[in-house]
DNA sequence: GCCGTTTTCGGCCCGACTGTTTTCAGTCG
């Protein structure tokens, strides 16, 4: 379940529509977007809130704080509720169509009755779109063309596919003349963790070549824009491609623009308009006579805007900026800061790798130390029996004599019972040097359950780091259903860590729980859960996960050396 | 609808591309 202040985003937002489909004032339906967009990443929740304190957040006034508090105390909106009835359901739906925006969804509606996306492609089948005032042919074809997408992209693409198509991308046209510098920017580039459409920025002061190129590269199936400075394809299996040219001297303001966020950008370019400056992709300039102030670097083009170089991961519009104004942009962790890793697999239950692979594949990735932390007995097929374990544990004595500069930890990923209980006894269990456990089955208990769950797990002395803590499976299983705030509280309180997987398809915790979770005071373990050594690179989601999420050095276990995350451990055995 | 250490009224982010237009509205990011 969402908390309150998604569902009053979403009721804001859906508002804000519904205004623009009226051909509401453009700077009303803003004030709308922005409220709800301040309210749903309000960091506390808005049920504990005052209505002064309501009213003190940026862009809510009094009109939408006294929504917030109807909705708080009634329900409901009740001239939302209005709004709903004035315009007919299934027009906002049409907006979800790719070139269909407030004015064509409506017109639509009046010239030919079309409420939903299923009539729009009856008429566009019957030919009835063209023959609307204002439309075409090529705009039918076009609608045509998008809801095919549609349905073929309803699912983003996981951020490791999104790097591969980017970079082939990169490939196919970074030895071209005329090209001096070209990167994946977008949500790529921020490391979100699923991606729309890539982007793709090219420094050059001749665009032909690589727009022609970029065109005609085997992979596009249509052409949705083609400009001198911007074009867009779509490739077979359906993803948009943007490709953007600029001249040296605009790199950086056009790779600020290029990267996003949409909201980052927009609030970077009021702050430029309110100091007598105009920010765009082409550069800084002075307002009053468009002389050229800063462009060519990132860097240079927020200094001129009185701002710290911000790093992409965290350009959402979610403080960063006022954090750079105030000059107290955290030090964001870094790959470079991590000396190892506590979270591994072998083939004694389900990696592909043996044990000596998997450790000279970590020594040769210069880790200061490794843990390996096969299945739990429990775990059905592939657990560790005692034995299993014991055995595991004096190979790995043995192969730690070969690597003087490892440490390596023998651990062990236990499963969380129902009822919050894990494998082993609690002497079995102190033979270990460190221990994750997570969640591998009964996945859809009610919240209620699963807090308890997970709180019990924490509370346990030998637990110390609970695994991909949500269980989501981006695009194929739904998250756990946890309270948050009550497992981030006992996790901190405890000394226990919370793992972000750096598998690209788990990223768990996910950004914002890294965020809400590091703020109370949660350490977080940046793991790779690794069955093979080619997974021991996926640490750099995670970290780009963890950046997201504002994590610092500090608040990562593997960060620490190996004797702190051994007084890490210790700290929680130790009788209190 | 929100906001203000120049303003309580008059502003509000910026530019590219498309299609159907005779000069620009709509959409997108």
């Amino acid at each position: 379940m969402p908390r309150v202040n998604e569902e009053i985003e979403d009721l804001l937002t859906e508002w804000a529509d519904l205004l623009q489909i009226g051909g509401a004032d453009a700077f009303r339906v803003r004030a709308y977007e922005k409220a709800a967009r301040a309210l749903g990443g309000h960091p506390r929740d808005l049920r504990d809130l005052s209505d002064r304190e309501i009213l003190a957040i940026p862009s809510v006034g009094k009109h939408m704080a006294a929504r917030v508090r109807e909705y708080l105390d009634a329900g409901t909106m009740h001239e939302l509720e209005d709004m709903r009835e004035a315009v007919p359901a299934g027009v906002r739906d049409l907006m979800r169509v790719p070139g269909l925006g407030p004015k064509r969804a409506l017109l639509l509606h009046q010239e030919l009755g079309i409420a939903g996306i299923g009539e729009l492609a009856d008429a566009i089948a019957s030919e009835r779109v063209r023959a609307v005032k204002g439309l075409g042919e090529k705009t039918e074809l076009n609608l045509f063309r998008a809801l095919q997408n549609l349905s073929r992209t309803q699912d983003r693409v996981r951020i490791d596919e999104a790097i591969e198509i980017s970079l082939r991308v990169v490939e196919q046209l970074e030895n071209l003349p005329g090209v001096k510098s070209i990167v994946p920017a977008g949500s790529v580039r921020r490391m979100r963790d699923t991606i729309g459409d890539l982007d793709v920025l090219v420094a050059s002061e001749n665009s032909e070549h690589v727009m022609g190129a970029f065109l005609e590269m085997p992979d596009v199936v249509s052409v949705v824009a083609r400009g001198d400075t911007k074009s867009s394809v779509v490739t077979r299996r359906g993803m948009q491609i943007d490709l953007r040219v600029v001249p040296a001297n605009a790199w950086g303001a056009a790779l600020i623009y290029f990267t996003g966020s949409k909201e980052h950008n927009v609030k970077i370019r009021e702050l430029a308009m309110k100091a007598g400056m105009k920010l765009s992709e082409w550069g800084l300039f002075r307002a009053c006579d468009g002389r050229l102030i800063a462009g060519a670097t990132e860097e240079e083009v927020y200094a001129a805007l009185g701002l710290a170089w911000i790093p992409p991961a965290m350009r959402e519009d979610t403080g960063e900026v006022e954090a750079a104004l105030a000059g107290d942009l955290p030090a964001l962790i870094e790959q470079t800061d991590l000396r190892g890793d506590l979270h591994s697999h072998t083939d004694l239950t389900d990696g592909i790798a043996s044990l000596d692979v998997m450790v000279e594949a970590a020594a040769a990735r210069g880790f200061e130390y490794f843990a390996i932390t096969d299945h739990a007995q429990n775990l059905a097929m592939t657990g560790m029996s005692r034995e299993a374990v014991l055995a595991q544990r004096e190979k790995i004595a043995t192969i730690q004599l070969r690597f003087p500069h490892m440490r390596l930890l023998h651990g062990c990923e236990l499963n969380i019972g129902r009822d919050g209980s894990v494998d082993y006894d609690a002497e079995f269990l102190a033979g270990f040097d460190i221990t994750v456990a997570s969640v591998h089955s009964l996945f859809r208990l009610s919240r209620e359950e699963t807090t308890a769950r997970l709180i019990a797990a924490a509370r346990n002395p030998f637990v110390n780091v609970i695994g991909h803590p949500t269980g989501r499976l981006i695009g194929r299983r739904e998250p756990i259903d946890v309270d948050f705030e009550v497992l981030f509280g006992v996790a901190a309180e405890t000394g226990t860590a919370l793992e972000v997987n750096c598998f690209p398809d788990r990223l768990d915790l996910r950004d914002e729980h890294v965020r809400w979770a590091t703020r109370r005071g949660v350490t977080i373990s940046i793991a790779t859960d690794a069955h093979a050594p080619k997974h021991l690179d996926n640490v750099r989601f995670g970290i780009g996960t963890a950046q997201r999420g504002w994590a610092k050095r500090s608040d990562v276990l593997n960060a620490r050396t190996a004797s702190e995350v051994g007084k890490f451990v210790a700290d929680k055995r130790a009788p209190r």
